[in-house]
DNA sequence: GCTTGTCCTGCGGGAACCCGCAAGTCAGTG
DNA sequence: CACTGACTTGCGGGTTCCCGCAGGACAAGC
């Protein structure tokens, strides 16, 4: 049994090389990837079915690393080691993981129990693991409460990587109404409407609609930067 | 000699520890704090002259928190030490860092060596300690480069919070057509021009403008989030 | 069948935005 | 002094956005 473990910082990668080894004897050989571009090649390299890897990396970021591993692999067991349950990042692990596929999602500031005890349930006996509060992001998505739908979140995604209207409009096959209609939920979800008070303090909706999404995290950096580079094959097809 | 830790991470933080410890044999006392809200008020308690501090904290973010150390006590010898050298951050740092000031910016991948030697230089002989990296970075903003200028960050940051052009004229004290002028700089400096090509894929160039910005890492949440903060204490006087 | 709810679409208008053109201020320089 | 360059302001118009109103498609339920 192989492991790969892929984790920018030094710290923690040898802190999750140790708890591997003690939680499963079974393994005989861990290798360590300093960031998802290596861990990708490293995973292909080694036919890795068991991987426990960081989100947020700097030089490719987990999600996407994640994403084209388990495109040639999909029986790939992953945990998910993370320092945040950002919806953001809840989110996009939801969007890529495969039918059927099992993985994990635990918080770096759990105790290494829970993390051995997650390693072990996740990779020997296929069942998947995600911390409570992660799984609470989660619901709240899907949940009546002010979480926001999938078309919602598509759009949203659209209008923070700056197009307009139309522009969304042609990409999704939709009216230009259409497209303003969903803004609209956007807005009344995300709550940005004008205090229908005075003059004074009023937003540009569309950017103020981004400008909560990041604060709220249900959008961030590495999102959007998915959802440019998505833009750009889908451009120069 | 006494040195507060403000670092959330666990295992970064007792590796802080070891690491004060063994460079400063006449440091007698080390005190930990987990964010930024309790290292304020730690700081306070001790009145601490020495801190070493992370900047990205769930509570309370090292900028903001540095912020009111230093404006309760403009001597203290603060040592960042962050993962990153993302242009938001380091110009969030020198915006607050006071007159006179001593501190110091490392980045985590560093080597246990420059730590040690950049607490020593910081904190004995209050001398600044600029990683190379992170100083690019900070000549990059000043420089004739894609840099933005002061004004031009400022713009940014009240268009990133969603506000309007009219809006930001009155905070400013400016006039509507200033502020426009300053928002076109700002999408030359951005490059966030239509490809005058055809019609298909066009910009909405306020929205696109902060996608790009937070792509380069000129602007990141937590910057957004300060400039809310500040926004609304100027709101509700 | 009728109703009710949800989603998509068109029309139209008022506001905000993007931006070229032009004129004015103010500093620094020859 | 005139001249250049950087910054500010006003005007005007073309475009995009925000959004109310109204109609149509489709499914679920009394």
């Amino acid at each position: 049994m192989k492991v790969l473990i892929i984790e920018d910082d030094a710290l923690h990668r040898s802190y999750l090389n140790e708890a591997v080894r003690s939680a499963l004897p079974e393994c005989d050989a861990v290798t360590e990837s300093e960031n998802g571009r290596l861990g990708e090649v490293e995973a292909r390299k080694l036919r890795a079915e068991f991987v426990v890897m960081d989100l947020q990396m700097n030089e490719r970021n987990g999600i996407e690393a994640a994403r084209t591993i388990w495109r040639e692999r999909p029986d790939t067991k992953i945990l998910f080691w993370s320092n945040y349950s950002d919806e953001a990042y809840v989110r996009g692990v939801s969007r890529i993981v495969p039918e059927g596929a099992t993985y994990g999602y635990v918080l770096k500031s759990t105790s290494e129990e829970r993390l051995k005890l997650a390693l072990r349930s996740v990779f020997l006996e296929s069942q998947c693991v995600i911390d409570r509060e992660v799984r609470g992001i989660q619901q709240k998505g899907m949940g009546s409460g002010h979480g926001l739908s999938d078309a919602e979140y598509e759009i949203l995604v659209d209008v923070a990587l700056g197009l307009t209207d139309k522009t969304i409009a042609s990409r999704k096959k939709l009216s230009l109404r259409t497209v303003q209609n969903r803004l609209q939920q956007l807005y009344e979800k995300l709550e940005v409407y004008q205090e229908d008070g005075d003059d004074e303090s009023r937003y540009n909706l569309r950017t103020r609609a981004v400008a909560v999404a990041l604060m709220r995290r249900v959008l961030n950096a590495s999102a959007v930067e998915r959802a440019e580079r998505d833009l750009q094959d889908d451009a120069g097809y």
